[in-house]
DNA sequence: TCCATAAGTAGTAATGATTACTGTTTACAC
DNA sequence: GTGTAAACAGTAATCATTACTACTTATGGA
């Protein structure tokens, strides 16, 4: 993978993102850096960058793809109310069940779903 | 929800799906049944029957959304290789940290990822 | 330093899964 | 039975994502 400004860009915006942007999300955000970067390019990075393993996709409420660009080990939990999705930090084990049946675990992405505290 | 045949015909073929199919492949399935069945009436009821709890979906490798009929719990194994999906019935255990921080868990979702036993 | 070349880009067109719409049919309560 | 609202088939529209094309740029060797 040959350096770009562009891909640099896409992943110092996702790494400063509190939240799990969507493509478009991430698009306006470069495009402050880069104004006429275009949303094909945004797509192709993130598509690489996710192949490369600097970056990764959560499971949401809504249709489109939501990134993450913070690979500290951590879970996460969905609302059902406001559709918000916090980060939860926690050791998890992989249970043994997988292992006897000789799959080969790399690695794992575990989704909460119920009300969040302000949303109760 | 009033009965209708179309719908008891996309729960009855999804729950007899070992696989994980998406709308398309439920659709050609109940076709055999119902050869008119229309194919926004299979993706309206999917709808539906998620949102009363009926079936779930599952995350895949690909763009097109995974159904599930099978409610018992258990997660899932998908290959990277083969891209098959795996159900491992085990026990899982909610992390503290989730109801330390005030969230109210009502379902999860897991899925490994690695590759599979005839993959390695 | 200067090319060669292949990866990367901007802009735009195409794709395709999903959703919306419309006129007709059907389940069900009274 | 009859009214009515939900459900349906068929089709059109949406829109997130991908593909394409001509141009630009990073990088490695001469």
């Amino acid at each position: 993978m040959r350096s770009s400004k562009q891909r640099d860009a896409v992943l110092q915006v996702l790494r400063e993102s509190c939240d799990h942007p969507t493509a478009d999300m991430i698009f306006e955000r470069v495009r402050e850096q880069i104004p006429n970067i275009s949303l094909g390019t945004v797509y192709r990075n993130l598509g690489q960058l996710k192949d490369e393993g600097f970056i990764t996709i959560v499971e949401s409420s809504d249709t489109k793809v939501h990134y993450e660009g913070n690979l500290t080990d951590h879970i996460h939990f969905l609302c059902k109310s406001c559709h918000n999705i916090t980060d939860v930090f926690c050791e998890t084990q992989v249970p043994t069940a997988l292992t006897d049946m000789g799959l080969q675990v790399e690695s794992a992405k575990t989704v909460y779903y119920g009300l969040c505290n302000s949303c109760r």
